[in-house]
RNA sequence: GCUUCCUUAGCUCAGCAGGUUAGAGCAACUGACUGUUAAUCAGUAGGUCCCUGGUUCGAGCCCAGGAGGGAGCGCCA
């Protein structure tokens, strides 16, 4: 027999069907002749209330019911005498796990995200990651759904990866060798030829270079998986394990990359602000009640479905990296560290280009070709290359990309100047041999959109089990 | 990796100038209550003051080292 869960309960109540609602019990309010239990099973933000007469229901059993604990609810859905629409009039309930109330960390109450974290086994429970992960689930649902419909093909790039040239930060090691005593080479050094693969293995840190077979054959692709950075970022916008959506089309230049990152980020904003409606309003209250904790200055002048609108209602503001030195320059704002053509742009100057000059999301093109990665396309004026990269209020960067280079002499040489053996992409330089043709895609860091979306204010709080350093309990 | 702040009851936090038996709110438990909305009211119980060492007649408070966590920076997505 189908299953019915509150979700479908609430939005076609049928009034006076007999129903059957399993779930967690959130609270328990009991006074003498009648007992409310608000019973959630994660299918949606709201709860149903479950409503015991005295005597319908043993006291032995009504002491078991406490927050947490999870219950098989029988009854008669009726019109409710209180706040809510319907209510279930229980006929029987069966205890399916117990949860001791002396024990059970989660209280009906206010916790700290900190506390939850070390609950994190226990906090899907609560409304707001329940919330967050209904929201994820969404947005990787929509993710897949405008590519298909924009004719991109999913293209599973691997996790285990051989080259150790992607560039992109520090990469976890693979093997099978025994740590202890490992199998050594004549001049000492550990023998990799010993190791499952006969060779140094990682995890991945992008898959856009297999992305890129891929859009050489296929026109448009897209990988949407795990990623692992090594690196010691101890930061609210870094994970070791996060998810990464890496776009990569054939016969695309720069602009066009811009014109799809825009469209995309903003049909994916769009579909949460459609299918998840009711999470989202629930998010917004949580963010306003946290800016009105902070000090007036600190404060966002909007709230969080507002700013969900206005990013899909107005253009993104692009730049090249050369304009933006120059308004950086001519502000009144005193920088901590300075601004020179050249030189990275520093956090605090991507904050106030998007926060307070334009006060909406920005693409930066066209960087010096030094400060960016050898296999972008450098651009007419042999200094910059075609790299964008998308910054968002609050997230800093949330898309890096750019045109690929497609000249075999060109992206040898930079793969040259910057210490990546040739061996070690020569299947990846091939691809310039053989039928090139000019390339674009870019990544985009799932967690930072889903951040965006939820008004959260910690990476590690929307992805169920994060990853970081010196972490990976659960 | 760097800077900075924090660690006291199940949770959120207070605590003085270094001075006896360490406090509050919420949660839990017991009881009361004719339908509640994180119910309300009354009561009960609950502590390795993060760990190790030091200074002191005396340390939750001062000093050193360590562990864990937050925020910011760098690296990026």
């Amino acid at each position: 027999m189908e299953k019915v869960y509150i979700k479908q309960i609430l939005e076609e109540p049928k009034i006076d069907s007999d129903i059957v609602v399993r779930g967690w019990v959130r609270t328990k309010r009991q006074s003498k002749n009648v007992t409310f239990i608000n019973i959630s099973d994660g299918t949606t933000i709201h709860t149903i209330q479950a409503v015991v007469e005295a005597d319908t229901v043993s006291e032995e059993i009504l002491s078991k019911i406490n927050t947490g604990a999870c219950i098989e609810v029988y009854g008669k859905l009726i019109a409710s005498q209180g706040n809510q629409k319907v209510e279930v009039k229980v006929e029987k309930i069966n205890v399916l796990g117990e949860a001791d109330p002396e024990k059970y960390p989660i209280q009906p109450k206010k916790h700290s995200f900190e506390f939850l974290r070390e609950k994190a086994h226990l906090r899907p429970r609560t409304n707001t990651f329940g919330a967050i992960f209904r929201i994820r689930h969404a947005l990787s649902f929509a993710i897949h759904n405008y590519f298909n419909d924009h004719g991109f093909f999913y293209l599973h790039t691997p996790i285990i990866t051989g080259s150790d040239a992607e560039g992109a930060g520090e990469m976890f090691k693979v093997t099978t060798l025994d740590l202890k005593n490992p199998p050594k080479t004549e001049n000492g050094e550990i023998d990799f030829k010993e190791d499952f693969f006969g060779k140094e293995t990682n995890l991945t840190v992008s898959g856009q270079l297999e992305g890129e077979l891929g859009a050489l054959a296929l026109s448009k692709i897209y990988t949407f998986g795990p990623t692992f950075r090594a690196e010691n970022s101890n930061t609210s916008r870094h994970l070791a394990e996060f998810w990464m959506i890496e776009p990569e089309m054939a016969f695309y230049d720069l602009v066009d990359n811009m014109d799809l990152a825009e469209d995309f980020i903003k049909y994916l904003v769009k579909y949460a602000l459609e299918n998840c409606a009711d999470d989202l309003w629930f998010l917004d209250a949580r963010f306003s009640d946290e800016e009105k904790q902070k000090p007036m200055a600190e404060r966002s002048e909007m709230g969080l479905i507002d700013k969900l609108k206005f990013v899909t209602e107005n253009d993104f503001q692009r730049l090249t990296y050369t304009e933006a030195v120059e308004i950086l320059k001519n502000a009144k704002k005193k920088f901590q560290f300075p601004v020179d053509w050249g030189t990275d742009l520093q956090s605090e100057h991507e904050r106030f280009l998007v926060e307070k000059h334009f006060k909406k999301p920005v693409i930066l093109t066209h960087y010096p070709k030094e400060i960016k990665a050898f296999y972008m396309k450098e651009a007419e004026d042999g200094k910059t290359v075609k790299a964008m990269d998308v910054l968002f209020p609050g997230i800093g960067e949330i898309i890096g990309g750019s045109q690929r280079e497609d000249d075999y002499e060109k992206l040898k040489n930079r793969a040259a100047q910057v210490g990546i053996e040739e061996e070690s992409i020569w299947w990846y330089l091939e691809t310039r041999q053989f039928g090139s043709c000019p390339h674009a895609g870019f990544g985009l860091g799932f967690e930072r959109l889903v951040l965006f979306v939820t008004g959260m204010g910690n990476i590690r709080d929307v992805i169920p089990f994060p990853r970081a350093p010196k972490s990976a309990d659960f």
